[in-house]
DNA sequence: GCAAAGAATGAAAACGTTTACATAAGTTGG
DNA sequence: CCAACTTATGTAAACGTTTTCATTCTTTGC
């Protein structure tokens, strides 16, 4: 006859429902507060103890609830970011650093992407906060009034990235986009160019874009240049570039340097005129923004723009991770952009002919 | 003489800490089971008194705390992705649109990028659960035993991308990756190309490199071709590609084809042939994989093979959000990739040379 | 040698929701 | 008209931690 031991099965490694503080106390035999305190503030507790806790805890497999923690503890260990899109590389990059820095910390990011459309942002930022993100790492200047007024209230830290604007309602870490857009046209400028004209990305919704336009205008207006009003609006990808550039050689032949918002532009902008049989830069000088990681490698190789991706992402998390800890707010820093020479400028073919005359 | 009114000051606008379901129970005139409901299953309470708790919550800024709803109702509305990288536009398109989708839905992405070491992904992948993922992606194959083991005991509803993997521990949603190299083989084979060679990411670590080496070298072997150890291996930049297709054609100089893992690396080999004044494909043949946004505006523009990252990303959304919704477990799906035929890959000379001689 | 201070721990409250259970009112069917 | 449902709401327990406060035991200073 066969007993089948009702009263007890040995063990029931099926049905565990998962150890909590609870469980690991009475295993190591202490109380829950000294669990707790084993793990969050592991100083206070005497050694043995404590040894003894962490290894019960491993043993049955015990991860804290994050949701209890977070509701008593009043910290979610979680950040925010809020981005046009993870499908431009630009800032595709600086999220990748954004999050590896603030995971060195513990915490980790959500990212809600809002297009380009300014309408959804303000909800997203909500949405995020009510989700419980500590922080926020938005990008650009705050438009949307309403997030305005939301942000004016101090809830928690928030900075914003990509443009440096020293009178924004939340500390910046970006760089001067109106700057930037200057320096290259300087640049083309002493090649001796004078007929300019522009592929930008849409400037609704975007103070880069607000900004890199007004820098070309302001720059051609007051050197008494051409191509004030030459600006194709097209978006950020490559067949943007080709289209653009098309549409300028069509509407201003005369022109002979264009300078793109971005490289992707750039990139069509230089493939398509090879296929029309125009040279780059012999016979039209392009420049481009971003310094993408292509840039260097297309013919002629780019010269454009090195925006700090990387150093905008990472210095974003160290700063509000220690707005976070030491309470020490974030600050406006203005991080450097600068023009990188390489082949896809040079003067402008009149003036080499003038040259070539003067040789003779 | 000025009264301050010294009992009451009017409102207090300040202090206000923060309004929870009480306070709008309260001013609603209704119990917080019933401002609960109003949110959660609108359907079971009167028309009337929705609308009125509604309001009052509006008007008292209220808004859920996450953690304590996440404690009781025992679901976070996070789900996970731990992906090598976002730097890598293949994964930032896949994360980009499975993010987006999962948004639709109300649920949060918390990525954690691994790096191409696959120590980490355990570890990585408990973080996530541990701050209550309710769902996870991962990318390619499972290889660390610690994870297999750790995944085999059933947790939450997880699937796989990239590869299509029919015995993987946990459901895939990807493409054959061996038949994709295969179908590029096959494409040069069919264009007459006998000498092969092939730069590819590392092996180690990643199932997808290694099914695309295995197809390189077992057609080779199996068609009695040349060129079945010639692999370069590189990292996935488009410098690496550079140095890739320089090693290629100085080590193994007979080689007319070359089968690149991934559009980066081919970008590189392609933009140093021209360099080295090798033509592309006249003297070589270069096809490349991934069907990057830069591939069709290459010179000349890239064979490759395209993948549905878009959809991969989607679709795993929407089966992991089905499971959690409906119980309904994820399947294993297989979808397509396949060769876009562009202008980087023609006949080999040599063939062509026959051919002329043919036609004298 | 004793008061005061410090160190290690425990008991129980608190965090802000959701939900199981209870209740009251309204509806139906015979 | 009453039993049996249904519908709308309320009461209080539960979720799994952290933290406050109290307690005990050990040091320390004079």
């Amino acid at each position: 006859m066969v007993r089948l031991m009702p009263g007890k099965r040995a063990k029931q490694p099926k049905l565990k429902k998962k150890a909590g503080v609870f469980d690991v106390a009475r295993e190591a035999g202490v109380s829950v507060a000294t669990v707790s305190r084993a793990f969050n503030l592991p100083d206070i507790v005497s050694e043995d103890v404590r040894r003894r806790v962490l290894a019960t805890a491993q043993n049955l497999g015990y991860a804290a609830n994050p949701a209890a923690k977070a509701l008593r503890s009043r910290k979610t260990h979680i950040v925010g970011a809020a981005i046009p899109t993870l499908d431009y590389a630009i800032f595709a990059k600086m999220i990748n650093h954004f999050q590896d820095s603030f995971a060195q910390h513990g915490y980790m990011t959500i990212v809600a992407t809002t297009g380009f459309e300014h309408a959804n942002v303000f909800e997203k930022v909500k949405t995020l906060v009510d989700r419980g993100a500590e922080a926020l790492l938005l990008v650009g200047a705050i438009e949307d009034p309403a997030l305005v007024s939301y942000l004016k209230r101090p809830h928690i830290p928030v900075v914003t990235t990509y443009s440096y604007l020293p009178d924004e309602i939340v500390p910046c870490i970006g760089f001067d986009n109106y700057a930037a857009t200057e320096s290259a046209m300087e640049y083309l400028a002493d090649l001796g160019h004078r007929n300019f004209a522009m592929i930008a990305g849409s400037p609704k919704g975007s103070d880069r874009q607000r900004a890199r336009i007004a820098a070309y205008k302001d720059f051609v207006g007051s050197r008494n240049l051409h191509g004030a009003a030459n600006i194709i609006i097209r978006n950020f990808t490559i067949r943007d570039g080709t289209e653009a550039i098309r549409a300028i050689l069509d509407k201003y032949p005369e022109t002979t340097a264009v300078v793109c918002n971005t490289d992707v532009m750039a990139f069509g902008a230089l493939s398509e005129s090879r296929r029309l049989g125009i040279r780059v830069p012999q016979d039209i000088s392009i420049v481009g923004f971003d310094d993408a990681e292509y840039a260097a490698q297309l013919e002629p190789p780019l010269t454009t723009i090195a925006v700090p991706a990387e150093e905008m992402g990472r210095l974003a998390a160290e700063m509000l991770h220690s707005s976070l800890s030491n309470g020490e707010p974030p600050r406006f820093v203005r991080l450097d952009s600068h023009l990188i020479v390489r082949k896809s400028a040079c003067p402008p073919r009149a003036l080499k002919q003038l040259r070539l005359a003067a040789a003779v």
